[in-house]
DNA sequence: TTAGGGTTAG
């Protein structure tokens, strides 16, 4: 005779199908159907195994013949169905329940709200809760905030967590999360400061926000100040370093990481990879291959897909088509950076070839194809490929229209920009800096200033990148003025600061309407204000303002005393200017300068020749006219010299 | 019983 006792003595020691169906057959025959706690035990085996092909199945059966399903019984089937998939069958069980619900039933039916994102179905499970009196119950409350927060009711979750009387370790990891996955960085940070103890969870979470936020500072105080570190911990901190660009920063923290004898594992590799990529020097990226290898990691999809990329970072497409083709498994990501991978490479071909090869393309695929188009200097193709995309009715990112929208720039088509800023209005696109940004340039480059400042005046936030159109491209239609006074607007307005590109902006300007002691400001301001380090394109700037004004010396002056060595469009700028200016001295030796740094261009020679010539060194001119190529040069070359000094 | 953390492609 079957007895409870035995039953639970032949579970244990339950390994194998048939020994189940044994079981079963008994518990059948000696009746204990009717014993709705020894029919609990069994259905609770049964829910877990992995013995039967389908143990929800299995289970539903046998509980259909349990005569009074107890509540634990109960619980355990509603457990069972959510764990295996089937959400949507809990609460039509709930609605048909024989026994009182306990405290443990309304958890259970929350999360699978929760997994639903059905937050109208979680409100009533919340008030049947309430009426039962589990109001208060913390493992109730706990999985409410949960459902609310994955259903995108901060606002409820939050409530929750005030309400109750009190909140342990899981309330304040909830609610974190809720906010972290929200990307609320104030309301995450204030509830990470008052939580009683931060778990290793809540500082990786903290830092890999702080990271996705590009707030690469705090995250490093949260680490460096994290009472408990784990793999996940460290790999937050090092992907943040990595997403932020810092790279040897990325490395090295692996490298202490290591050092502490922590274990290496996929997701970490996958980090790691991605950090090597970005390096002109392979060696690195090698090395980590290697110790993927070694770590037996190499065959992981995620692995693989981030060596892809790296070795197409490497302009090595081959090695990266190698990993590709000898892959077991192969995903979204897979694809998506193969075909990247070959139009940075220039292969335009070979990733049309494997696109259409590819079995589902979603947005990032269509998008890749798009841009690389775009950097392959098949900006026409590209709006093509948005054609298709759209024929497709696969929807466009802010990711997807900002390249769109740089075909339209470079094949200066204002058409189809207007068209793809209507679509943009139409589908009301959130504006974004970079969506806006190119919105801006594309109207500016088109010349078409109004719609520029239009779309620049309607923008919600903008950032740094939107001044730096709208000042560079007001300087570029010769609204000098106007741009400078841009520039001041930009100043005083306290969310964005300028950066490079921005002096690059008003510099030009200055250059354009010929204001050198504007420009001598801006050049000051920028060095000692903004403490920004001038790149060899402002002192380009620099140099042909100076020049063009007439103070050829300066401008030889400022030319040599650059840090880095002054390009051939900085010289040819400073050549013309003293041709123009009569400065025939500094002429002559900026001139010979040039003839050395770039002897196959003629116009140098002949501007150095006619200098010659207004001296009356007529050796020198026949020395120089030998060694040019072509014979019958202009003998006026301004134009030449003039369309080099233009190159900023 | 309940909850929670890190990773890759445009």
């Amino acid at each position: 005779m079957l007895t409870v006792n035995l039953l639970d003595a032949h579970l244990a020691r339950c390994f194998s199908k048939r020994h189940l169906l044994q079981i079963h057959a008994q518990f059948i025959a000696s009746g204990l159907l009717a014993d709705a706690f020894a029919a609990s035990r069994l259905l609770h085996f049964t829910t877990a195994t992995s013995l039967v092909p389908f143990p929800l199945n299995h289970s539903l059966r046998l509980f259909r013949l349990v005569h009074r399903p107890n509540v634990f019984s109960w619980n355990t089937i509603l457990r069972a169905a959510r764990l295996h998939g089937f959400p949507h069958l809990c609460l039509r069980l709930y609605a048909s329940m024989s026994a009182a619900p306990d405290a443990y039933t309304h958890p259970i039916l929350a999360a699978t709200c929760a997994d639903r994102r059905d937050v109208d179905e979680g409100c009533q499970v919340h008030c049947h809760a309430v009426r039962y009196g589990f109001g208060d119950n913390l493992y109730l409350r706990n999985a409410l905030m949960s459902m609310y927060s994955a259903c995108g009711c901060l606002g409820d979750a939050r409530r929750v967590f005030d309400a109750g009387p009190t909140s342990d370790a899981v309330s304040w990891n909830t609610i974190l999360a809720a906010y972290v996955q929200a990307g609320e960085v104030d309301q995450a940070v204030g509830v990470f400061a008052r939580m009683p103890e931060q778990s290793a969870a809540a500082v990786s979470s903290m830092v890999a926000l702080f990271g996705r936020r590009g707030m690469v500072d705090e995250a490093r105080t949260v680490f460096d100040g994290a009472e408990r570190r784990d793999v996940f911990t460290w790999t937050a901190m090092i992907s943040c370093f990595e997403r932020n660009g810092m790279f040897a920063e990325a490395l090295g923290l692996f490298s202490d990481m290591r050092g502490e004898g922590w274990p290496v594992d996929e997701a970490v590799m996958v980090s790691v990879v991605a950090a090597c990529a970005p390096s002109k020097v392979t060696r690195n990226g090698e090395a980590c291959h290697g110790l993927a290898v070694r770590a037996g990691l190499d065959s992981r999809v995620n692995v693989q897909n981030a060596l892809i990329h790296m070795y197409s970072s490497f302009l090595d497409v081959d090695a990266a088509r190698r990993l590709f083709d000898s892959a077991q498994c192969l995903d979204q990501f897979s694809w998506n950076s193969i075909i990247a991978g070959y139009l940075k490479n220039g292969c335009v071909k070979d990733a049309k070839a494997l696109f259409s090869a590819m079995p589902d393309k979603d947005n990032v695929s269509w998008t890749t194809m798009i841009s690389g188009c775009v950097q392959n200097n098949q900006s026409s193709e590209a709006l093509t490929v948005f054609d298709n995309m759209q024929a497709e009715g696969i929807r466009p990112d802010e990711v997807t229209l900002v390249s769109v929208i740089s075909s339209c720039t470079n094949i200066s088509s204002l058409e189809r920009g207007k068209s793809v800023h209507e679509f943009i209005r139409e589908n009301q696109y959130n504006i974004t800096v970079i969506l806006g940004t190119s919105l801006i340039d594309m109207y500016m480059k088109c010349g078409c200033l109004e719609s520029a400042l239009e779309v620049f005046d309607t923008m919600q936030e903008r950032g740094t990148p939107c001044w730096n159109a709208v000042i560079v491209g007001l300087a570029m239609n010769g609204l000098v003025t106007k741009s400078l006074d841009m520039f001041s607007e930009m100043e005083s307005s306290s969310t964005s600061t300028p950066n490079e590109i921005t002096f690059i902006g008003v510099l030009s300007a200055c250059r354009h309407a010929g204001l050198v002691e504007e420009g001598q400001h801006f050049f000051k301001l920028m060095q000692h204000k903004y403490y920004i380090v001038p790149n060899i394109r402002h002192y380009g700037c620099m140099v042909d303002l100076l020049g063009r004004a007439g103070y050829v010396r300066e401008a030889e002056e400022l030319i040599k005393s650059m840090p880095m060595s002054p390009d051939v469009p900085a010289w040819g700028a400073l050549l013309g200017s003293c041709w123009k200016h009569g400065d025939n001295e500094v002429g002559e030796r900026v001139g010979k300068k040039l003839v050395n740094l770039d002897p196959h261009h003629d116009g140098f020679h002949t501007v150095l020749s006619n200098i010659y010539a207004s001296e009356g060194m007529w050796q020198s001119v026949k020395d120089l006219r030998g060694s040019m190529k072509q014979r019958h040069v202009p003998k006026i070359p301004g134009s030449s010299v003039v369309e080099l000094s233009q190159s900023t």
